[in-house]
DNA sequence: CAACTGATTGTTCAG
DNA sequence: CTGAACAATCAGTTG
C-alpha cells in the first residue's frame, strides 16, 4: 500500500498523488530560519575568500555592454528561475489586466507574494514541477561545471573579443 | 544618457 | 545545517 509520507499537507488528496514529486526532491529544503550572527560571520569569509564568485549578476551585464569582462560566468549556470517566478509570469500578465495602471514588477511582487501564500499546496506544485525539471537540467551543467573546475578549468581560450 | 534599485519568494552553493 | 545572495522584470530615481 503507498501510504506515502505525505505528513505535511495532505489536505484533500483526492486531487492528485502527483504532487509528492516537487516536495522530496531533495534534502535541502530546509532553510527558513532566522539567523545567527555566527553564520553570518563564516558565509561572509566563504564569499569574500572566494575569487570574485559574480558581479552582481544581471546588474553588471547590462553595464558590460559588450565586453565579457568575467571569466568566472561561463562556466558557473546561472540559476533557473525558481517557482515563484514563474508564477510571476503567469501573475504579471493577469495582473496587468486588472490593474493595467499598475506595470511595475515591485507592485506586482508584493501582490504576488501574497497571494503565493494564499495558495494551496497543488496549486504551488504546478510551478514547483517546472522548477523541477529545470533544477534537472541545471544540475547537469552544474556537475560539468564542477566536474572542469576539478579539473583545471583551463581549456575554452577564446577571449578573442579583447586583448589586453 | 545610462545604469542601478527595489520588491517578491524560491532555489543554490559552499563551509 | 545555515546563511547569504542571486534568479526576472521594469518603472523610477539618481549620477
Amino acid at each position: 500500500m503507498p501510504k506515502k509520507k505525505p505528513s505535511k499537507s495532505e489536505k484533500s488528496a483526492s486531487s492528485s498523488p502527483s504532487v509528492n514529486a516537487a516536495s522530496n526532491e531533495r534534502s535541502r529544503m530546509v532553510l527558513r530560519a532566522k539567523s545567527t550572527e555566527k553564520m553570518k560571520r563564516l558565509a561572509l569569509l566563504s564569499r569574500e575568500s572566494e575569487e570574485e564568485w559574480r558581479p552582481k549578476s544581471a546588474k553588471s551585464v547590462k553595464t558590460a555592454g559588450g565586453k565579457k569582462g568575467v571569466k568566472l560566468d561561463a562556466k558557473m549556470p546561472k540559476k533557473p528561475p525558481t517557482a515563484f517566478f514563474y508564477f510571476l509570469e503567469d501573475f504579471r500578465k493577469d495582473y496587468k489586466e486588472q490593474n493595467p495602471d499598475v506595470i511595475s514588477m515591485r507592485d506586482i511582487g508584493k501582490a504576488c507574494g501574497e497571494k503565493w501564500k494564499t495558495m494551496s499546496y497543488e496549486e504551488k506544485v504546478q510551478y514547483y514541477d517546472i522548477a523541477n525539471e529545470k533544477r534537472r537540467e541545471f544540475d547537469k551543467a552544474m556537475a560539468a561545471y564542477i566536474k572542469r573546475k576539478e579539473s583545471g578549468e583551463d581549456e575554452e581560450t577564446e577571449d578573442d573579443s579583447n586583448f589586453e
